[in-house]
DNA sequence: TCTTATATTGTTAGCGCTCACAATAGCGCT
DNA sequence: AGCGCTATTGTGAGCGCTAACAATATAAGA
């Protein structure tokens, strides 16, 4: 008796589990059913009931038939924790964004979600905030729920982010810029390029004196400077460049437009948002400028009212779906141990003309 | 011999397991660091190295002194799956929006995401699509992950997905609608009474003649029914409703206003989102009707744009921040055992009185 | 007829972690 | 000194599932 104490206790507990899992029948709803709650009702082991589920085409009609009136009589609901334990595989995509305040992001998790769940995956939502200070911490616990692969917003990472990342050793799609080396595979655009396509625009249209209102974003920074390098190039030398805080708005286009009239501004802007541009076009028509005949305005995104305003925005289109579901299928190609085509992918961009240039 | 003709290999596979696990040092990366590794490194058991993540005020600083260090240099990442199984308690929180191209739902997920991550729970988002016939698959899929708890959209449900969600015995949040009686708790607004502060508010402006342009959108509706009923009440009976299909959009509602101003239709016009009441306008000012004079609108949403058309447009403002931020709160307090101050929180809505009414 | 290949089901041993408890150390008190 | 008390660490078992293999049944081939 004294050499084992604490048997008869353990001894208890343990009866009392298996009591509460064998007892008469199933649990109805409390602790939950486990697969080998259904494995007894149907008379199989759980083996086959976990196959059942997971590869029906490896068991017997007659014997699917049977196991799924179990699932479906005990209301069993797989626990994927311990599946994804078992086998390392979680099914499971994390996605890091900025922010959903942004169409441009929003959207692509949107079409990234939907793509992703028409393959059974789930995702895991991770918002890094514009500084993305927090990105180090976020990867941490993203990477602790063990997700099958990533998605990431950007190509800058710190060196310790980027040491976690490939220790993941998941495939990784980065999103929307192109301008560095990816650490795996990239869905995105040349911000540089961007830049570059506007000033040419923008030189071929005739217009000799450029603003450019960009917020504190580092790929709005990179499109920035891609115009001023560019029109330079051509010969334009007088560009002004305003820069405003992180989440642009259509007040910070008003505010920035008045003071830039102050200087007796005539010429084209380029916002690095359509919001921005929006501000503009409204602080000139309020304060009688013709748009775009005193003050043309390009903008950026080409979100749902640009085509709307009067005048219709000229701006630069980014397919923020076909970033989405593109990087979805990078992801899900390299899941599935597909080949994958190209390690990185240009959705490009397009600039719309409208009646503001 | 003959009665274990499976030892041999069972104990090479577990020889081989045990000296990748324990040979020499650490793992630098591959096959992941267990708690295992980092306990041996630093000299104690595997449950102190547990302690110092989860409850290091449980731990002598010395030795969190020695653990931390261990983890830093073996690079540990926890494994969520494992601890998850273990302790049947995840830290994550799933939500289910119909899309995220709406801003407020992408808004409230926003804020939701942004004040869990605060108390350290992250986000598995799904998308149910608006017809929302994938939400008892989506809810299946969802719950085998075992989140702490849940977040929704709106309060109708099929008998399935409450069967599911009560099985589940989680705090549950539903949002946006309350006009259901909550499952668990609920965090939104009242459609109908929305609908009745906008037909109070166009009768004493002395609107007799209304026409609502609603979505096929089942909360739309019910704002719609909330006006016409109000109307009808007041004695306007003067009112004319059309549906849209769904995600509404700009174009709908000129091609709305079109059709409607065949019939010579002069009054005030309700749009069901913001989007609408813009395309409302701006076909309005093509014709050369002038707004509010000849046609008054007021949206619903107070999109980024409203305030900044011209004129600027009369709406209905929702806080969709407060809504992610409180459901995140209710589902917190429930989840840290906390009482619940109210189970129903209504987060009200205003209408913003700009000049197109 | 007796192998040998193929299909289907069952068995065993963990995946990596935490719970519940046991063991030990250190403290003040009578 | 001896007692109990608290604070800290260690131990054993198992969360629910699946990989890998074993076992069995069945069909095909020599």
């Amino acid at each position: 008796m004294s050499d084992t104490p604490t048997l008869p206790p353990r001894k208890a507990a343990k009866a009392i589990t298996a009591k509460t899992g064998t007892g008469r029948g199933v649990r109805p709803s409390s602790g939950r059913v486990t697969l080998g709650d259904v494995a007894k009702l149907a008379g199989v082991s759980a083996m086959t009931v976990s196959r059942v589920i997971n590869r029906p085409e490896s068991v017997t009609p007659e014997i699917q038939t049977i196991v799924r009136k179990a699932i479906a009589e005990t209301g069993y609901v797989p626990n994927l924790l311990a599946g994804g334990l078992a086998s390392s595989r979680t099914r499971l995509v994390a996605a890091v964004v900025p922010t959903l305040t942004h169409v441009l992001f929003s959207g692509a998790i949107q079409a990234l979600t939907d793509r992703l769940a028409m393959d059974g995956y789930q995702m895991l939502l991770g918002l890094s905030g514009y500084p993305s200070e927090r990105e180090d911490n976020l990867l941490h616990a993203i990477l602790s729920r063990c997700p099958d692969a990533l998605y990431l917003t950007g190509t800058t990472h710190s060196p310790e982010t980027r040491r976690q990342l490939r220790a993941a050793r998941i495939p990784i799609v980065e999103t929307w810029d192109l301008s560095h080396k990816p650490i795996d595979m990239a869905v995105g655009f040349s911000h540089q390029a961007v830049g570059r396509g506007i000033a040419e625009y923008l030189h071929a249209r005739g217009y000799r004196r450029v603003a450019v209102f960009s917020a504190e974003d580092e790929r709005a920074t990179i499109r920035r400077d891609g115009i001023v390098d560019t029109l330079g190039a051509l010969g334009v030398t007088d560009v002004t460049c305003v820069t405003t805080p992180a989440p642009s708005s259509l007040a910070m286009g008003r505010d920035a437009l008045g003071r830039l009239l102050t200087g007796g501004f005539r010429g084209a802007i380029h916002c690095s948002s359509d919001s921005m541009a929006h501000g503009v076009v409204l602080e000139a028509q309020a304060r009688g400028l013709s748009v775009p005949g005193d003050i043309a305005v390009i903008g950026f995104g080409d979100l749902d009212f640009a085509a709307y305003m009067s005048p219709p925005l000229s701006t630069v289109r980014i397919d923020r779906f076909a970033i989405g579901r593109l990087a979805a299928e990078a992801l899900l190609d390299r899941l599935a141990d597909k080949p994958v085509a190209q390690k990185v992918v240009d959705v490009g961009f397009e600039i719309v003309e409208r009646a503001t240039t």
